[in-house]
DNA sequence: CGACGCTTTGATTAGAATCAACTCGAGTGG
DNA sequence: CCACTCGAGTTGATTCTAATCAAAGCGTCG
């Protein structure tokens, strides 16, 4: 039963020692507070790929962040078609959604096994009204929340699919970096029917999306695995500009 | 100076009479918290067609609703590109983007003359953590605002540009409709190219969508009047049905 | 009255969806 | 150990939607 102890030890380390700290919600909050936050965080055992944490319609009981896995949120519309919403990586707060309402409209459904942390809203809330510094920190926090689906707007509106893809693989990286992951050498948590689905394409044109970008020599992918090869070029993509460097302004070749 | 009168009697009257109040910030307070809140708003002159209340880079120093007026928010890309985030209604509140890094990312512009109520950022956070009921209400305004921001996204994922203007028209009736306007007859407050950069499509796309309401039926639209003559058929375009009940299935007229 | 901005309409083109077939790899069970 | 199946991903051919380019109509405001 190695694998269970190891469990234990990771499902009773706080707040304090958690590598995330500095990106999740306790980041900039000090010692005192922190212990209060460390005290309504519930620690749960690994969900496996495909559990839900929530559904539609639940009630916004908790919010949620990976400590280590991958999640999506799905909204799915009244025809049955699911819209992807998001991807959140550890340290991302997961069921913030509802906050309007009190009830999640979104699922949020593991990409694979996963460990998350649990915070029990009400609890959360009445820390915060009594912390400043934790109430400063929730609204940050739902804030980036805001931000990142702005970015996620812009980045489908009147983008084309190449650039969406472009864009799509260059914020991951970013996103993996800053939680200390490689950004130029990674395992997409997600199929590409996720992608699809979160950047508004049919799955094929993501697929030849991958492709296109491969030939170029941006990038090398293997189902899953991605590797950037030349993050210039990709970022250039990203933003809409059209050719590269090997051919400033081709004809239509 | 008759209109003088007007506008000092109109600035001065605080929340409690609010015609919005029920919708607005205020909404589900008490007395005694309403009046604190009441303090530290400020009402201004009206705003002119086109002037901003922030710009993109100022610091988040204030949210604001209109009292009324329409806004927009607009965020320009790197190249240029201008996309509008929202538009925003009487009692709607703007300027919460920003919260995440403490400076605004968009800009808010009036699409009319404009009244507004200002709320010092600062001030407002300082008293919503003494009291829990606007505490509550700021975090159920910011919730809602998610909400409509994924609404938009929704939006603008894999739904065709009739669709999107069908579930525009219908979504701006119903807000209008909420603030005691009539969802059904009402002068848009935006231009064209407005609507298509909400709606991440070209501008002769929209007013191609519009004419199409129009031979079918739906609408009835001249410039920026617009009335709609059969709601439930603009419901059922709104949510992804194809053909409407006069020709439930018509070969290429 | 004329000019300008906003809107509508028309013709053409480009880009992505759709339909369809095929490849690859991981399990599964004979 | 190998054939088989199943799901995920890739690639190709065709179609269709909406962008783009272009021009004309309309209303408003000097």
């Amino acid at each position: 039963m190695e694998t269970n102890v190891v469990d234990l030890v990771q499902l009773r380390r706080g707040c304090a020692q958690c590598s995330l700290q500095q990106l999740c919600l306790p980041a900039g909050i000090g010692q005192d507070d922190l212990k209060q936050l460390d005290e309504i965080v519930r620690r749960k055992r690994p969900v496996a790929a495909g559990e839900r944490l929530f559904r539609p319609g639940d009630t916004m009981a908790s919010v949620y962040v990976a400590r280590d896995g991958a999640f999506k949120t799905v909204s799915t519309s009244e025809d049955g078609e699911e819209q992807v919403i998001g991807f959140h990586l550890p340290g991302e707060l997961i069921g913030l959604d509802g906050l309007g309402h009190g009830r999640h409209r979104v699922e949020a459904v593991a990409l694979g096994t996963a460990n998350v942390c649990e915070l029990p809203f009400e609890q959360l809330a009445a820390i915060a009204s009594r912390l400043p510094s934790l109430q400063q920190q929730l609204l940050r926090v739902i804030g980036q929340g805001v931000e990142r689906d702005q970015d996620h707007l812009s980045m489908l509106v009147r983008r084309q699919a190449n650039e969406r893809i472009a864009l799509f693989l260059h914020g991951l990286g970013e996103r993996l970096r800053n939680i200390g992951e490689s950004g130029s050498r990674f395992r997409l948590p997600m199929s590409r029917e996720d992608i699809a689905r979160f950047l508004g394409l049919a799955l094929e044109t993501v697929s030849r999306g991958f492709s296109r970008l491969q030939d170029d020599g941006v990038i090398a992918v293997a189902g899953r695995r991605v590797e950037i090869l030349d993050a210039a070029e990709l970022a250039r993509l990203a933003h809409g500009v059209e050719a590269g460097p090997p051919a400033p302004r081709r004809a239509r070749s």
